[in-house]
DNA sequence: ACCTGAACACCGTTCAAGT
DNA sequence: ACCTGAACACCGTTCAAGT
């Protein structure tokens, strides 16, 4: 990769790059697509994206980048927001049903970085930065009382996101339509980890008066 | 692939291939192997494998299968065993913690599958099964007494195996160092979601007896 | 300074030719 | 019947040559 005099072109020919290739994978997937017909897509010759990137990984690595800058606005509106089961709810939603979308994309980049190190590598920086924006929001609940005090806050955390990931890697491999299951699922375990335990239930006050058997 | 005569050779030709691919797979990953190597591993030409083979993906399915087989075995044992809580936290920390042996390869198939809608469908299947005979093991543990009555067994192993897939993928990323902190976390999320209401604790008996707040 | 596109090394797969 | 290995089409990447 060459030394760039324009920044500002720079830029553009980059953007333009990615949205090519966000086009192809989004198409053929990420390893069927080929350098070639990203070229074409974005209409420059092999040599010339190569002066903007490095590689093909590194595209893809882009993408996640912006896709993961999203989850974590995502994220942050859930810490203002005010109820965080059904928030994560309805992200957990987003991610399991728009599979037609950029979910493929997400599906790719996972699979990526399971095996490439280097954007393995990047990739746990961000996943951190998220988890512990989760925390925060998750300790904020906690205060307000929207949020079981007895979890540890990075531990739900982890445990969210861990779970998310779940669902985005089966979402891709059940397909479509076993995402309406799969979200129900996700909104049992968040009730079970995250709400307060006088309200797992609709509307029982004090587990100490109506539980039920003995 | 050309039809075979001797089904004993058969046989003893694919696992040769199979073992010769497990090898370089594990050195170098899935992609990173080529098929070139793996019949060298395997003291074949090309055209040999092939007939044993279909295709690259078709040998890591199997392989795959293989691995599957041996997760239902261990999760067959639970059912018999006492504590199912236990018994998944160990499992757990096996997907996780085992990274130098086979898990580089689970990782690769999910991520393999996550592409290959042929792969996907056959895995999708053994996928299912898998979380029939947890939800079973769930059920039962719920008549003994050791597994939380409130939860549906069928969710409980949809949210278990969703969970594990989770870690498998986000231990492929973090590396083995943050193995601990998942197994833990891990243990949590089993605690919250499977373990009786009244025994959350250590050697609580009943909880309308020792029930400390309120 | 920026781009082109043929060329390179390599990939998974096939198939004519051998035994 | 089973195997060999050169050949095929294609891949991601590079680089001499252009403007």
């Amino acid at each position: 990769m060459a030394r760039l005099a324009d920044p500002a072109l720079a830029q553009r020919r980059r953007r333009e790059i990615v949205e090519a290739a966000m086009t192809c994978f989004r198409k053929r997937g990420f390893h069927q697509a080929s350098m070639h017909e990203i070229c074409a897509a974005a209409g420059i010759s092999a040599g010339a994206l190569y002066r903007y990137f490095p590689s093909k990984a590194d595209i893809i690595l882009t993408i996640a980048e912006e896709d993961q800058r999203a989850t974590e606005a995502l994220i942050e509106s859930i810490a203002a927001g005010a109820d965080i089961t059904e928030s994560l709810v309805n992200i957990a939603r987003d991610v399991v049903c728009r599979c037609g979308e950029n979910q493929p994309l997400t599906a790719d980049v996972l699979a990526e970085a399971m095996r490439d190190p280097a954007l393995a590598k990047r990739f746990a920086g961000r996943i951190l930065e998220m988890q512990e924006r989760l925390a925060r929001a998750i300790a904020a609940g906690q205060r307000r009382g929207s949020v079981e005090r007895s979890v540890d806050p990075d531990t739900a955390a982890r445990l969210v996101t861990l779970m998310i990931d779940g669902l985005v890697l089966r979402a891709a491999i059940v397909g479509a339509e076993g995402g309406e299951q799969l979200a129900a699922a996700f909104r049992t375990f968040v009730e079970r980890v995250l709400k307060p335990a006088q309200a797992t239930s609709p509307r029982r006050t004090a587990r100490l008066v109506v539980s039920p058997e003995s």
